[in-house]
DNA sequence: GCAATAGTTAAGTCACGACTTGACACTTAG
DNA sequence: CTAAGTGTCAAGTCGTGACTTAACTATTGC
């Protein structure tokens, strides 16, 4: 099991618009701050409060060379929350699967049937 | 591409600890609003208001019998933010690819050579 | 019919999260 | 050295989202 507390930030870094937005800025290669700041009609301030976010929860990665500092995209990050859905999806079907086993079950053994008697 | 409304308001209702955790209730099978709500430490009302988001956002579905609403994981929902990530992880590593590709053709045509002369 | 069970709706409170502004720090170019 | 470019930090505003309480509507069991 992942630790919770990841899974919480990396949803929680996911549940906003523009954080996603960002994501989607930096998922074709690395850019800079500003240039990701550039489409996004917000302060580069916030930007900068979003970037921290995203990259505590461990989505992205920055690294700052001189003045400018470079965000790319962490895909293990990410793997985390695609875990914890596909987990709660197998979940789901495994139930499914089992439940499809006892009907199939039921049905092969005739129901209004007595079972068999003590020796 | 799906429609960014839906992916909006799904990765909303994941972005919420208290729906993940019903989520986790809902995952071993359908259960009712009381049951779902009973390890939950909040008013029931609460949980009814967690609901219809979810409800809203398509990753669950509910029924109502007689007084008893059921509730059941609607796996085709969640697996609209699985694909959300799973395309940013792709993007992000086909251009890796790219990259690596670059890096093999110029290391294969060794560097400092000039290029053919026109005819 | 009456009481208990199961859920719904509305209204109001409160904290937190997203954003802004403004001052500051560091790096690079002229 | 100075100016422009790139980012950071602190403080404060504001709206929204998660919750509560309370009153109400079914449905079921006795």
């Amino acid at each position: 099991m992942i630790n919770q507390r990841h899974v919480d930030r990396v949803f929680h870094a996911l549940g906003d618009p523009t954080r996603r937005a960002m994501l989607e800025g930096l998922s074709r290669g690395p850019v800079s701050v500003s240039q990701l700041a550039k489409p996004l009609a917000i302060s580069l301030a916030a930007v900068v409060q979003h970037l921290q976010i995203l990259e505590e929860s461990g989505v992205i990665r920055t690294e700052k060379l001189g003045r400018v500092r470079t965000c790319r995209i962490a895909p293990e990050g990410l793997r985390i929350a695609e875990q914890w859905i596909n987990e709660r999806m197998a979940l789901w079907e495994r139930r499914l699967d089992r439940l499809g086993e006892l009907l199939a079950k039921s049905e092969a053994e005739e129901p209004p049937r007595k079972r068999k008697k003590k020796p």
